[in-house]
DNA sequence: AATCAAATGAGAATGACTCTCATCATAAGT
DNA sequence: ACTTATGATGAGAGTCATTCTCATTTGATT
């Protein structure tokens, strides 16, 4: 139950807390910005501020339950924080986004910060390409 | 001269476009907010309004005189494409920004990207850690 | 059920960036 | 150098995602 997810991270259990969670986890898009959410959640019935949805992100994202990415030129877009960590990969035609875990760069990520005399606390890695030749907004499709 | 780079990539050489490029290749700091130029091109006592920083990065960035850089949390910055490609890392505590070029993660990405079907175009790695123990803002510093 | 801190919704505010448009400057032609 | 046409500029309005404010409501505890 989400109720004790949100127990479990020290949060309040709320309408609004529950409803965001739950279409976190049921939607078939696993990316999705503030405002898809907000309007999910409109569509369906439910009255959810877009401010509340903006604040229930932010703390879910600080209590490690979600994490945020900001692919260029797109709005930020947020995913459940379930299974291994991955990267993305974004077709710059459609849109589409899929995901990969590479080891060796995960590996020379940590190699590279301490050389260079830091910490690694976070990494943010995105590519950029064209899902051809399937992408449905290609030319020749 | 600045104005022979302007007129290689098909831009008219203009007093407000020689005064970015001249700023972005004299300043010590690399990575520049759009702010930050039309900052302190006012404090030089140059007339340059916001939107014409904006437009002439825009355009730097189109003819590839320039890159652009979005780290978390902060505005997005700017600096001149010389030299090879690198990515970033950058302290989360003082905002330090050091760069690094790592063949092997280069070359993962290109096999990542072949194997889902994307023609890579282009990418984004930053990391983020702190720059201990040298870091002017840590506590025991 | 009573209490009170915390959460919410609505709308205002913010901040980065882009657009509009009247004026101005550059580059090409004379 | 002078003219002209095209494109660039500055000032300020506009946009859009996100955050803030605050009166009201809700949830956890008693
Ligand atoms: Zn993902
Ligand atoms: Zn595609
Ligand atoms: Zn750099
Ligand atoms: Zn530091």
């Amino acid at each position: 139950m989400e109720s004790q997810e949100l127990r479990n991270v020290g949060l309040k259990v709320t309408t609004p807390r529950l409803k965001i969670l739950s279409l976190l986890e049921k939607s078939t898009e696993k990316h999705m910005t503030a405002e898809t959410i907000y309007r999910l959640l409109s569509t369906g019935g439910e009255v959810i501020g877009l401010a509340t949805v903006y604040r229930a992100l932010a703390q879910f994202e600080a209590a490690g339950l979600i994490t945020r990415h900001q692919f260029e030129g797109g709005q930020t877009v947020f995913e459940l924080e379930r299974g291994p960590h991955h990267d993305h990969i974004v077709c710059v035609r459609c849109g589409r986004v899929e995901e990969f875990y590479d080891k060796i760069i995960e590996e020379r990520q940590r190699v590279i910060s301490e050389k260079l005399g830091f910490t690694l606390s976070d990494h943010a890695l995105t590519l950029y390409g064209e899902c051809t030749p399937n992408c449905p907004k290609s030319h020749s499709a």
